[in-house]
DNA sequence: CCATGTGAACCGGTTCACAGCG
DNA sequence: CGCTGTGAACCGGTTCACATGG
């Protein structure tokens, strides 16, 4: 309400906020009242000072000497993530990832709502997932249009990810978060954000490979 | 084979590589035969100077003046990337996100073979997904000594991942991808990678309310 | 002449060490 | 005395501008 707002948050503090908030959560149905720095950090997998910096960037919010007030810290996060209230989310693409996310419990309980699902194939629409029946492609824009969804979610195959991504802008998404593995343009204004599930295996399948290389070089190099 | 390996390259560089393998095959696949870093960073979604040096790690493989050549950088990439054998994955908890990962064709083409689907649900157990039949969590030791795979995929409910980590690290795996919201705790030598969605939402949905404040507070500051 | 390859500045984020305070 | 909060060094990665060479 007033001017206490933080300037500024960096983005990778912001991904990490959420996951304080879930660890949190966890804390607080535990019937925790206070956590240390530290022991947050270790449930979170991240280095205590970097914590501490993270938050930092909310103003003080812990006691010395002590650590952190679970409900409180929990409430603040919350805040500064925008997640006391609820965000309509459109889903296009509701093949099996598609069906993952819509039924994804994490979503609903940090006010995300699906408002729409959607997909082409006449055999998925009417389908009942998540609670909520798929519809088709082309009620898309009246569904944003009328829930105001400002966040739209592509699970769709790659070939129609930008014509679809191209509606849902058109349609008033400002928002777009992509799992079809293609870069998707978007006007200035509008946020995509890429997630590439095949690249997180490779970059995975890569550093296992590395482990062996060095070890074997040890020797022939020296 | 000889030696003309880069000593070592960026982890941040190795994502891009496998995002420009992706691009590169589809070029070809409809006939191209050379792209510029221009194009091809364009396709990628990044900047022309970063991908030339992303591919300078490679050591030279472009012409000046001209460009790169499909056929040729694509290959050089996947020897780098090991995509070249194919590399054995299991994959725990055959839920939504299980069964959409085990049919996503992406994995396939990259080289990656999912030896062995597991689900602890007797219900699960017996389904064919992705043309493979599920198993039992008792067979998973055997299935990880058998098949000598080094990579496990973790798409369980958050409460079983950290003793499903542990009983895929204990039979011998060494590389884990973990879909659960939770930090996996692992002994030196084994790779943890997290790829949590609902943190890649709510960031998204902080930009965007970002975007909003300071165009508001534009107005009240001067 | 044009696009690659790269050295050098630049930037954001992380780590460290310690000052501040209950 | 312990844990938070933070300024300062540190590091990796990105951007830029230009030298290099077909």
């Amino acid at each position: 309400m007033s001017q206490p707002r933080p300037r500024t948050i960096p983005e990778a503090t912001v991904a990490r906020l959420a996951v304080y908030l879930r660890v949190l959560s966890g804390l607080a149905d535990g019937g925790r009242s206070t956590v240390s720095s530290g022991e947050l950090a270790s449930a979170a997998g991240v280095n205590p000072a970097g914590l501490r910096k993270d938050l930092s960037h909310l103003g003080p919010c812990g006691v010395r000497g002590v650590g952190y007030e679970v409900a409180t810290l929990r409430r603040r996060i919350a805040a500064v993530l925008g997640g006391e209230q609820s965000r309509a989310c459109v889903l296009v693409g509701i093949g099996n990832l598609g069906s993952a996310l819509a039924d994804y419990a994490g979503f609903g309980t940090r006010g995300f709502e699906f408002v729409g699902l959607f997909d082409s194939a006449p055999g998925r629409v009417g389908q009942l997932i998540g609670g909520r029946t798929v519809r088709p492609m082309d009620d898309v824009e009246e569904v944003v249009t009328a829930t105001r969804a400002s966040i739209g979610v592509i699970a769709t195959p790659a070939e129609v990810a930008q014509p679809v991504c191209d509606r849902l802008v058109a349609a008033g998404v400002r928002s777009i978060l992509n799992f079809a593995p293609v870069a998707l343009a978007a006007p200035a204004g509008v946020d995509v954000r890429q997630v590439d599930l095949s690249v997180e295996l490779q970059v995975l399948a890569f550093l296992g490979q590395q482990r062996q290389v060095p070890a074997a070089l040890a020797g022939g190099m020296a």
